[in-house]
Parts: structure tokens; C-alpha cells; sequence
DNA sequence: ACTTATTCCTACCTTGATGGTAGGATTTAC
DNA sequence: GTAAATCCTACCATCAAGGTAGGAATAAGT
């Protein structure tokens, strides 16, 4: 599995959080219980977007989270990379360009390379925009068959 | 991590094979010795491959494992998913269709089908034959930039 | 000033997959 | 008959995943 809970519930408080856009702080119990998930682990998910400056916080009473960007702004490979550490589909590509010993005379490595840049390619594509507009045709792409006129 | 050693073992064995296509059988010392890995764990994996019928092997003396079809037959996809079992890069998207009882209402879901689509159709486009003759174009595409003319 | 609601911080814990290892039984060529 | 292979079953250590727990700091409203 190359994109765990951590990364794909950050992706779902980020998606929840575009759709409150403009509406001030949510809280995060707010968020945990529409999306039903544990607000104790979505806190430690959570500060990791907002140590990353993904998002505006206020502590205290009638505090909580917010978007510092516009939705359309936010690529999913910007969010899961940055909770996911890195999101190379072998252990053999760094994120960094630090490469195995073996890089030079390993002929499967173009492969995992070119895999890898397949999928970065495609999740920096999708915004946060396009999720919450529900944009199939882009993120299902020639396989959508209910994008089809 | 998407894919383990598991399949990335895997592949560097099949690979292996496909170098000594037409050449006979091929002893797993041999393939472990070239390729520098555990022919106690490449033993186990190599298994998986012959079982699901990738291989044809010969036990005893001189024995030993070779492809059953021609290294352009094999792509990259059908090798990794009889190995890993799933490429699936969430837990949310099963292999047989299967799906999260929130996949009705989820409105991330269409970006993980969508981003496993474009894995799966660019592992399926990879064939071995493609890896020992170096097709950097074809694995890396628009990206490879030594394949420029 | 006090209460309440919130973020922030540190520490801990359970489970299962990963990445192997070990030992021997079986089969085949020479 | 022997050597060299595959085949089979069992075992095991480590680490990341997926949380849980408890409390300190902060801010708003009264």
C-alpha cells in the first residue's frame, strides 16, 4: 500500500476543510464526527498539515482550522507527500534523488522510475477544486465511463 | 510502499530468466549469485511465480526454472499482482470490485480508482522484453530525457 | 476572574506485514 | 548411488501502521 490512513484521511480533512472555504474556523470535532473518524488521531494527522502551513489555526474557544489557500491551489501530491513522507512505489527511488548502490547497472530501475513519475504526474494534476466539484472526467480520466455524452 | 521485495524480486528474477531465454534451465544459485540476493527468500518467491504458471521447472540435477512464454509476453502488471496480490495503492480500492461501505457517498474515491487506473495501465504497457532491451522511451516516457534525439 | 472549548504536545501501545532463515524431503542426471 | 537441484513446512525478529491517553497552553464569552 503506498498511500496509508495518514495520507488519505489528511486528504479527507483537507477536502472537508475546502468545502467549509470562507466560512472561518471549523474545529476539529467537527470534522472528526461528519467524517467520522477518531478525533485523536486525526489530531496528529492534522498538525502535521498545519506544521507544513497547509492550514491557519486559532486555539482557544470557538477555535479551530482553516485553508490558507484557495482550494484550487492545493494539489493531492502536495498534501499526501507531505503527510506520506515520500510517495515512491518502490523503496528503490528516494524522494530526493538518493539512489540505491545498485542504480547504475540496474536495469529495472527506469521502470520504477517511470512509475513513479507516472504517478506523481497524475496526482499533482488533481486539486482540491477538483474533488469537491466532483470533476470525474479529470481524475477517472479515459476510464470514466459515466463521463461519457 | 506499494511494492515489496517481494515484487521487486520477483521481476529481477523474471528478468533474470528472460536474459537466458532459449538457453535451457536456469539453477536458482545461479540467478541468486548474479543477482547478489538470498536464494533461501528468492526461493519462496520464485514458487509463487511457478505456481502461477510463469515458469516451467525441472527438479533434480541440472534442473532448474526458464520462462514459458516469450519475454514479450509477460507484462510488468501480471507479475507484480500474482507476486503482491493487489497493486492497489489504498486499501479502499479492492482488486475484484469490492468496495468501502462509504464508496456511495465518498468523494475522494474517484481520485484513488483514478490513480490506480493509470498504474495498472502503465505497468500493463511494460513487458520484460522491454526492460532487458532498455526501452527507456517506453518506461519513461515524456521524462527521459537521454531519449531525446 | 472563571469556565469552557479548543489546539498543542509527549508518550505509550497492539497488531500484522515484511523480510527473511532453517531443515529436510523429493526428484533427476550422470 | 551420489550429487545437485527443486519442493515443502515451519519458524522468527523487526518495524511501521493505526491508533489511544492524558494533560498543558490558549482564547472567547460571561
Amino acid at each position: 500500500m503506498m498511500v496509508s490512513t495518514k495520507g488519505r484521511y489528511a486528504l479527507t480533512v483537507m477536502v472537508d476543510l475546502a468545502r467549509s472555504s470562507g466560512d472561518g474556523f471549523v474545529s476539529l470535532a467537527d470534522i472528526a464526527e461528519r467524517e467520522n473518524l477518531s478525533m485523536k488521531y486525526l489530531e496528529s494527522i492534522i498538525s502535521i498539515l498545519n506544521k507544513g502551513g497547509m492550514l491557519q489555526s486559532l486555539r482557544g474557544k470557538n477555535g479551530g482550522y482553516r485553508l490558507a489557500r484557495d482550494p484550487a491551489e492545493y494539489s493531492v501530491n502536495e498534501i499526501l507527500l507531505l503527510t506520506e513522507g515520500t510517495l515512491a512505489p518502490v523503496n528503490c527511488i528516494m524522494q530526493d534523488g538518493v539512489q540505491c548502490e545498485k542504480a547504475a547497472t540496474c536495469s529495472t530501475l527506469p521502470l520504477w522510475a517511470g512509475l513513479d513519475k507516472v504517478i506523481e504526474s497524475y496526482l499533482s494534476r488533481i486539486t482540491l477544486e477538483d474533488i469537491i466539484t466532483g470533476n470525474r472526467r479529470k481524475m477517472l480520466g479515459e476510464y470514466c465511463s459515466s463521463c461519457e455524452v
